[in-house]
RNA sequence: GGAGGGAUAGCGAAGUGGUCAAACGCGGCAGACUGUAAAUCUGUUCCUUCGGGUUCCAUAGUUCAAAUCUAUGUCCCUCCA
């Protein structure tokens, strides 16, 4: 089954959009958050517990799952889905991060990128081809081309051969791409450099892709300069097309992001987050390792209605967290994410009321109380 | 009854004359985390009015200088009877 997009309306004061992406019998609104899943598993949780916590597209990675278990095991189990008992929409990122998070700058030419094998010190070789095979392998419904996801700040000149060579590189992904139900996507990057994104997204966009991702942010920068990249990429971008803009799950970044046009987000904060004793609530982000919350028997979100905030209380996940019981991380993840989603449910209400900045500046008010709002 | 070993910060454990307020680990207290080398990493952890003050079982010594050497005491552990 092939996923669907369509484009349901925009927002008149903000570039806000509604949408709509079918898969498999569902209809999953956007804009919309997308947890992610490296391994084939979202850390800790169950496809139940995946689903409970309203989520729709999830994440894993190439360059995690060609490593283990192979995506040829993953091939022969049936794919992605079957091997995961996860049957919504996934998108499997293409390793393009890995060059920002893995690889040295010696490492990165024109053929692709070499690797260190984490677990065995082999020498791996990851390139745009063998990106798309084994996303083929995997089954995912949507795949990235592979990039550079570039480290800020670079210079206009690295930045510029940068883009070149990732163009190339998207280039010949969708070349080998085999005509199936999966869909490709390409990533515009060029940093800050608004001549940058401009050629990227434009020569994407000529080259006809599924959809767009916006890549290289959120590796340093500050919010507002993301902000503006976003800008930079999104105008060049066909409305019909759904628009990713990846690595970004702040919640004020997300708000901000729709505001400029962006459809879907993955981000591994919230369950990054909830494994590290952390929870968001709508008065602000808390850290439940703290001794305040000691004795605290009251949920993490007074108004969440979440499994663990319907429960549990913070006090028990404390106990969890600092007893380094995964149940713990588990409660927390699934918290993180329902929270997420009901930020992004949010976000569709008020654009649908024609209030998304009204939102935002409730939002923010009730989010940074009390603390210094960068 | 005999022989030996030991007592160091909240805990475990280094240190065996000065470079020791005392390594390291755990625990505690904080902080960071944005397409997950990330259930990880960083800081801090005797008291302090930040000038300094008081420590290494206790007491008395030796020494310019003691957690480190000596004596006595207290407590603990192992082995032999």
């Amino acid at each position: 089954m092939k996923l669907q997009f369509s484009l349901k309306q925009t927002d008149e004061k903000t570039k806000a959009r509604l949408g709509e992406i079918t898969f498999n019998g569902k209809v999953y609104e956007t804009p919309m958050f997308m947890p992610v899943g490296t391994n084939a598993t979202v850390k800790t949780l169950s496809p139940e517990e995946i689903k409970m916590t309203g989520s729709g597209i999830i994440l894993a990675n190439t360059y995690h799952l060609w490593l283990k278990p192979g995506e040829d095991v993953v091939e022969e189990a049936g794919g992605l889905h079957k091997f995961m008992n996860y049957d919504g929409p996934i998108l499997t990122d293409s390793g393009g991060y890995q060059v920002f998070s893995l690889a040295k700058p010696k490492d990165i030419t024109e053929e692709g990128v070499k690797f260190k094998n984490q677990f065995n010190g082999d020498a791996l070789f990851l390139t745009p081809e063998k990106s798309i095979a084994i996303q083929q392998a995997l089954g995912s419904d949507i795949m990235m081309s592979f990039d550079e996801c570039v480290k800020w700040p670079s210079t206009h000149e690295y930045m510029e051969k940068s883009v070149e060579r990732t163009l190339r590189w998207a280039k010949r992904g969708k070349m080998v791409k085999k005509d199936n139900d999966q869909l490709l996507f390409g990533i515009v990057q060029g940093g800050e450099y608004p001549d940058l994104r401009e050629k990227c997204a434009k020569e994407l966009v000529k080259m006809d892709f599924d959809g767009f991702s916006i890549g290289g942010t959120s590796v340093g920068e500050t919010k507002e300069l993301m902000y503006k990249m976003v800008e930079y990429s999104i105008k060049y971008l066909p409305d019909d097309k759904l628009r990713y803009l990846m690595g970004v799950g702040d919640p004020i970044d997300l708000i901000e992001n729709v505001r400029r046009g962006v459809d879907i987000f993955d981000c591994v904060s919230p369950t990054r987050l909830a494994r590290h004793g952390h929870a968001y609530t709508w008065q602000g982000k808390i850290n439940l390792k703290n001794k305040q919350y000691k004795k605290d028997f009251t949920p993490v979100d007074p108004t969440c209605k979440c499994y663990t905030c319907q429960n549990y209380t913070k006090a028990y996940i404390k106990h969890l967290i600092n007893a380094d019981e995964t149940f713990g991380a588990r409660l927390l993840s699934i918290h993180n994410i329902y929270f997420l989603h009901t930020l992004m449910k949010n976000i569709r209400d008020n654009i649908k009321k024609g209030k998304l900045d009204e939102y935002r500046d409730e939002f923010i008010k009730n989010y940074y109380k009390g603390e210094k709002n960068e």
